[in-house]
DNA sequence: CTGTGATACTATTCTTTGAGGTTA
DNA sequence: TTAACCTCTTTGAATAGTATCACA
């Protein structure tokens, strides 16, 4: 584990970044991302912690990330200044890193912070030696050749790392779709758009007069929809692919690999262009619609169904799957015809002949297009039934889906309802169901519907257009991870309203129900985590359904195995616990109560019961927390307080404090209460385990109420008086410290005057920097001082500066004036329990803010005291050196094997 | 094509009140 | 002499979850 650690810390460092023979365990030949890509993506200004997480999915994929969502997303000044996205555009190839490889680093992507202040601390030399370690773990570049479709080992760290960039590919989607639908609001773009489509029956059909009759009124505006959805039709051409739903890579040689086109980056003037030509990508078609439709006085939504980088490794959508599924197509299917002769158009708008898009591109090209893009260059066909016969007008892109990822909602006054329109791939007004592609569309998954409303709020309309939400889609979102569903609405209310129109609550409504009315899922998989329903077979150890309701059935086995199984709703899906769990939990099983459930639990041989057989089982039953009331535990009586059979209290839950009682949680309670003299019980609030042990976690104590003012009293004298003897100690040691590194001055004082000028850093080892380091802080120049000066002024040591200065030294020459601004502020600082004097180096090691004085400070580059290590070989305490190194508090030991 | 069940593998949960030596 | 502190050790087994494959 060490070992491993080591590594992964030598290889975050800039000197071993992006070598050519990086340690990795599976092969990829293939480049790995050059130093420069890594600069810059750091440089890229976004905080260290956002930046570790974007580097790795970059390394694991990002091209896919990145290229979705937003080289169609950015403006030019977003563009322009965000160095991924062009540096993935020059050399999208490079960087087919392998997840495993990315999790190492994942690894360490809590200690990033760390090894910037790790760097500002000259360590180089310590570290050199470790770079050696980097060979071990190499593999052969023969080896690394060689693309293996072995079984790929998924490590949590893979799936988080899945996770991750499936919650960022969400991020940019969104922020995308909202850049487009605020560009649908351009007055120019309306204006373009409005010019070449207006027309005073359409207009007056879109907006139908409202003393006309209900159904009139809604006629007139479907009528008029289609009108101008088949408008559209004709005069949009599409040219370019759209959005597609990415795919994940693992071991695809991308080297090979050529851009294809897609949508581009794109401007507003872009847009604006775009508004004029009406050419472009369907989806552009559909953002383009929108604006048209919002300048005919529609109320429209932009919806996108957002493609993200999916978090699972099921096989579908692998590139394994994908290119089995290509090349097995690629037999059968002869070269396309090109677009020319498949869309045989007579209109003037015809030229379909398309330059950005060879339909014939290679097969073995072909091939790694598959996988190396998300959406663009797939060349999967899509096995659906083709039911959608191409717009007049436009082109059917070859092997897009056949389903569209943007379209438009229009909202219906007369009905108050919204009504989906897709002008280019569905030709459909109405008909929500019929939006959702197939499972087997591999370049078109919906799993969210987002819609964006003019001004720019909003709805996540999903359950409106995916027909089996509950059973199947929404195991494709982040409600299928923990903590997932949270994000995603924390995600949404970035972009919410903050208050419901009427028409929201409508729709809320229409939403719910449609959810509800989903029914029973016919087929066990998509039982399983089911909402609604729940499967006896699928409960885990402490869950019951009580009570029995069966709600419907479903079969299961195949042919003569088939089993007819009940299913239950969820709700009545109950967990149940034993005695002792609820009683952990404050509570007890109410008198009369039956167990609802059986289990075997086997019972642990005890401690010195060794040789008597440990695999004695016995069974525990367990109980619905409605079995259960809140413990009241005996209440403390004459101030005496009761007690377990250990001599304690249990006080897992604040209830369990008993009437009469009091909890008083510090450590120091037990030598109150025995110095007054009064009745306690320990606390114990937790357990810990170590090994096969568990060991109760104390807390404080319990007392009688009555006791309460006078423990905390004594508490008060106790914990100033420990504070008191804490300074005093820690200031003697600083003196002791001063003492030291004063004498090494002189020292060396002497040895320069005798033997004449010691050339910096020679003979004093590492003295001679830290030293003249020192020396220039004492004159108040150069920057280590000015870093010093900053860091004593905001401790409020300077006082103690002047004092040294005014020549007081040695403790003995003036041992009150240092010793009070320390109390002072260890005091002010403690917090009674683990108060913090910061002044030594064992408090470095645990808080942060403790001033910068000591050696291992990382705040003072000057180096004001000896260093530790190589140095001082005595007097410091010999954990002074852990304590340096540990200045991080998450560090553990095993850190220090890099150094 | 899709769902199912078997299999292989890994991760997570469960457990839930020391002993012995050293130092101050 | 005693109380406080430190170190030692590490243990599976059961269960849950995931991917993959063959097959109906």
């Amino acid at each position: 584990m060490s070992g491993r650690r080591a590594l992964n810390r030598t290889q975050t460092q800039p000197s071993n970044r992006g070598g050519p023979a990086r340690g990795r365990r599976r092969p990829t030949g293939v480049p790995v991302l050059p130093d420069v890509y890594q600069e810059m993506l750091r440089e890229s200004g976004v905080g260290a912690s956002v930046a570790g997480k974007k580097r790795r999915k970059v390394e694991n994929g990002g091209d896919e990330v990145i290229d979705t969502a937003w080289p169609t997303a950015l403006e030019p000044a977003v563009a322009s200044s965000s160095k991924p996205v062009q540096l993935q555009r020059e050399k999208p190839w490079e960087k087919p890193e392998l997840v495993e490889e990315a999790d190492e680093e994942l690894d360490d992507s809590d200690d990033d912070d760390n090894e910037v202040d790790w760097e500002d601390v000259d360590l180089t030399t310590v570290l050199e030696p470790e770079s050696g370690v980097l060979e071990v773990t190499l593999n052969s570049p023969g080896e690394m050749k060689r693309p293996t479709l072995e079984r790929r080992k998924i490590t949590v760290v893979d799936q988080k790392i899945r996770l991750e960039v499936h919650k960022l590919h969400l991020l940019c989607l969104m922020v995308h779709v909202s850049r487009r639908n605020k560009w649908c609001n351009n007055k120019q773009v309306q204006e373009n758009l409005r010019r070449r489509f207006k027309d005073d029956t359409l207009i007056s059909n879109l907006n139908p007069a409202p003393q006309l009759y209900q159904l009139e009124r809604n006629t007139r505006f479907l009528r008029g929809l289609t009108e101008v959805k088949n408008l559209w039709r004709r005069k949009f051409w599409i040219t370019r692919r759209g959005l597609a739903r990415p795919f994940w890579l693992d071991t695809v040689d991308l080297s090979k690999s050529q851009r294809d086109d897609g949508d581009p980056p794109m401007s507003k003037g872009d847009f604006l262009d775009a508004s004029q030509s009406l050419t472009g990508s369907r989806d552009l078609g559909a953002q383009l619609f929108c604006a048209l439709l919002r300048s005919l006085g529609v109320t429209a939504r932009l919806i996108c169904s957002l493609q993200p980088m999916p978090f699972s490794f099921a096989q579908k959508g692998t590139t394994q799957s994908l290119s089995r599924s290509t090349s097995k197509k690629e037999e059968s299917v002869s070269p396309l015809p090109s677009a020319a002769s498949r869309a045989p158009l007579k209109e003037p708008f015809a030229s379909p002949v398309l330059p950005q898009y060879d339909p014939r591109i290679p097969a073995a090209q072909r091939e790694v297009l598959a996988s190396l893009r998300p959406a663009s260059c797939t060349t999967v066909q899509s096995p659906s039934r083709t039911p959608h016969v191409p717009a007049r007008g436009t082109i059917m892109i070859k092997n897009e889906s056949q389903y569209p990822v943007y379209w438009i909602e229009a909202w219906n006054v007369a009905t108050q309802g919204w009504v989906p329109v897709d002008p280019l791939v569905l030709n459909k007004v109405g008909c929500a169901s019929r939006f959702e592609p197939p499972q087997s569309d591999l370049n078109n998954v919906m799993s969210y519907v987002a819609a964006f409303e003019e001004e720019g709020h909003v709805k996540d309309v999903t359950r409106r257009y995916a027909n089996n939400y509950n059973a199947k889609t929404r195991k494709l979102r982040l409600n299928a991870t923990k903590g997932g569903e949270l994000w995603w609405l924390n995600l949404l209310r970035l972009f919410e309203r903050g208050w419901d129109l009427d028409r929201d609550q409508v729709e809320d409504s229409e939403l719910a129900s449609k959810e509800l009315g989903e029914g029973i899922p016919s087929s066990v998989a998509d039982l399983k985590d089911h909402p609604l329903f729940a499967l006896k077979r699928h409960l885990r150890r402490n869950q019951v359904i009580y009570p029995e309701r069966p709600v419907g059935s479903v079969t299961t086995g195949i042919g003569s195995k088939a089993v007819i199984e009940t299913v239950y709703r969820r709700q009545d899906v109950k967990t149940v616990r034993s005695p002792m769990q609820w009683y952990r939990l404050g509570r007890e099983i109410k008198t009369g109560e039956q167990p609802l459930k059986h289990i075997t639990v086997r019972k642990r041989k005890r401690h010195g019961e060794a040789g008597e057989e440990d695999d004695e089982s016995g069974e525990t039953g367990l109980y619905a927390i409605f079995q259960t009331e809140e413990y009241i535990p005996p209440p403390v009586a004459d101030g005496m307080v009761p007690k377990n059979s250990f001599g304690n209290i249990d006080i897992y839950v604040p209830s369990m404090v008993p009437k009469g009682g009091i909890h008083v949680p510090h450590k120091d309670a037990v030598r109150a209460a025995k110095i007054i003299g009064i009745d306690f019980a320990e606390a114990v609030t937790a357990f810990e385990h170590k090994g096969r042990q568990a060991s109760a976690v104390i807390k404080g104590v319990v007392i009688a109420e009555q006791y309460q003012a006078a423990l905390y009293a004594v508490l008060g004298a106790i914990i100033s008086e420990k504070k008191e003897e804490d300074a005093e100690k820690k200031s003697l040691e600083n003196m002791r410290l001063w003492k030291r590194f004063l004498l090494g001055l002189r020292i060396r004082e002497r040895i320069e005057n005798e033997y004449g000028d010691v050339k910096e850093g020679e003979s004093l080892g590492g003295w001679g920097r830290k030293r003249q380091s020192i020396i220039e802080a004492d004159k108040g120049k150069g920057k280590a001082s000015q870093l010093w000066r900053k860091s004593a002024e905001a401790e409020g040591l300077l006082d103690l500066e002047q004092n040294q200065e005014a020549g007081g030294f040695m403790r003995e020459d003036k041992p009150e004036v240092r010793r009070e601004p320390i109390s002072l502020r260890s005091l002010a600082k403690g917090d009674g329990e683990n108060d913090a004097g910061g002044f030594l180096p064992e408090d470095i090691a645990g808080v942060d803010e403790t001033g910068g004085f000591l050696p291992g400070d990382t705040d003072c580059d000057a180096g004001f005291m000896p260093e530790g290590p190589g140095i001082d070989d005595s007097g410091v305490k010999s954990d002074d050196d852990e304590s340096m190194l540990s200045a991080d508090p998450d560090m553990d030991n095993e850190d220090l094997d890099w150094f």
